[in-house]
DNA sequence: AAATTAATAAAACGAACGTTCAATTAATTC
DNA sequence: GAATTAATTGAACGTTCGTTTTATTAATTT
């Protein structure tokens, strides 16, 4: 056999983006054999080539897209400019709702993104973490910008961008949908603790 | 050649276990070759057998030293019953310095122990939970004694707990030492951000 | 309907993997 | 100093890995 009936270009590459998150996820990257990954998509490992040509280039692939659609989500996210949201608390209040909602929307992709920088090459994973400092940058301003209108109360920007992100990624880590907390409690809860973390009234 | 001159079980089986973090916090544990490790530790593949049965069997004593030596440093730092540092702030600076103080001086074990995980069976997965949780344990007990004497404000210990957590062992993602933050800056920045996201006045 | 392109299958490559086994030597005990 | 135990080597086992090559068929274009 050979090219089968139906088969589709674009569709199976989303199928293959689609199991390998899950996979990787659950097995971790040098855990998940392409023979697996192939046998999940429903085809043989040569079939997966055509769309990566390396098993370390679909990790980064992935990544990529984690991380690009991460910053397009805060960019429309973000509050207007000239609206009352603008200002720094508003700005942080948007950030961290975002920032929850979007990975507890991605649990696969993010823990992809989180746990496997290791298994990639130098450029590639600079690329990366230019992705990432890319979206950090924005909280750092954000604290910044309250810092300097009074509002917050911040020793170190650059360490507590650090410390707020970790904190609202790890969200991830014990979150169960089918537990006592929404999503909803869950947001406004990382919104109030985020709020004390930089002194800000409330 | 079979037993080499001055060979001794105690230091093979210590410098074995030294090796593995470096490796398994590098590469990761799937991507670590038991060939590579018996290289650096200067011995052929065979002879780690004698030590540790399988591959997984060392990553788990690696882990259960860990969570153990975890559980221990704090048993050790916990301000003495009785005294002015026992009340829940107190604890809760002790635990945060603790802490942070425990994982830069172990930053190979702490790698291992956060992102190696998926590679347990089911049940020595559930030891090391279990462990964490009893460390979780104690935090979730300073801020429950901290909301009954109303000096702390919380609206859900349990993720509360989770959320400090994930804030202060992120220490390790980014600190370099050879940044121009010092250790103890750093353990003083994270215990005033503690003590401001669970509402304490300093 | 012929020609071309896209998508896949089938089979195989060499390399590397975790692990085992038997033999051998150093250190210790009697 | 003989017997026993501890520590290690060297070689090999079968399996699995990422990847490549070639052939074949479906879909599209001309």
């Amino acid at each position: 056999m050979a090219r089968t009936t139906g088969s589709d270009g674009e569709k199976t590459e989303a199928a293959i983006r689609e199991a390998a998150l899950d996979l990787i996820a659950r097995l971790g990257f040098e855990a998940m054999a392409m023979r697996q990954l192939a046998g999940k998509v429903g085809v043989q490992p040569a079939a997966l080539y055509r769309y990566f040509p390396t098993k370390e280039e679909l990790l980064y692939a992935l990544m990529r897209e984690h991380m690009e659609n991460l910053i397009i989500s805060w960019r429309e996210a973000r509050p207007a400019e000239g609206s009352v949201e603008e200002k720094p608390a508003g700005r942080l209040a948007a950030f961290v709702e975002n920032h929850i909602r979007f990975h507890l929307a991605r649990r696969n992709s993010t823990h992809v993104s989180n746990l496997e920088l290791r298994s990639l090459s130098e450029e590639r994973l600079k690329r990366i973490l230019d992705l990432r400092s890319q979206y950090e940058g924005e909280l750092r301003g954000i604290l910044t910008d309250g810092l300097r209108d009074g509002v917050f109360r911040i020793d170190d920007v650059s360490l507590t961008a650090m410390a707020i992100i970790q904190m609202i990624t790890g969200v991830i880590v014990w979150f169960r949908p089918e537990l006592r907390l929404s999503e909803d409690e869950v947001a406004a809860n990382y919104h109030t603790m985020t709020m004390r973390l930089v002194g800000a009234v409330m």
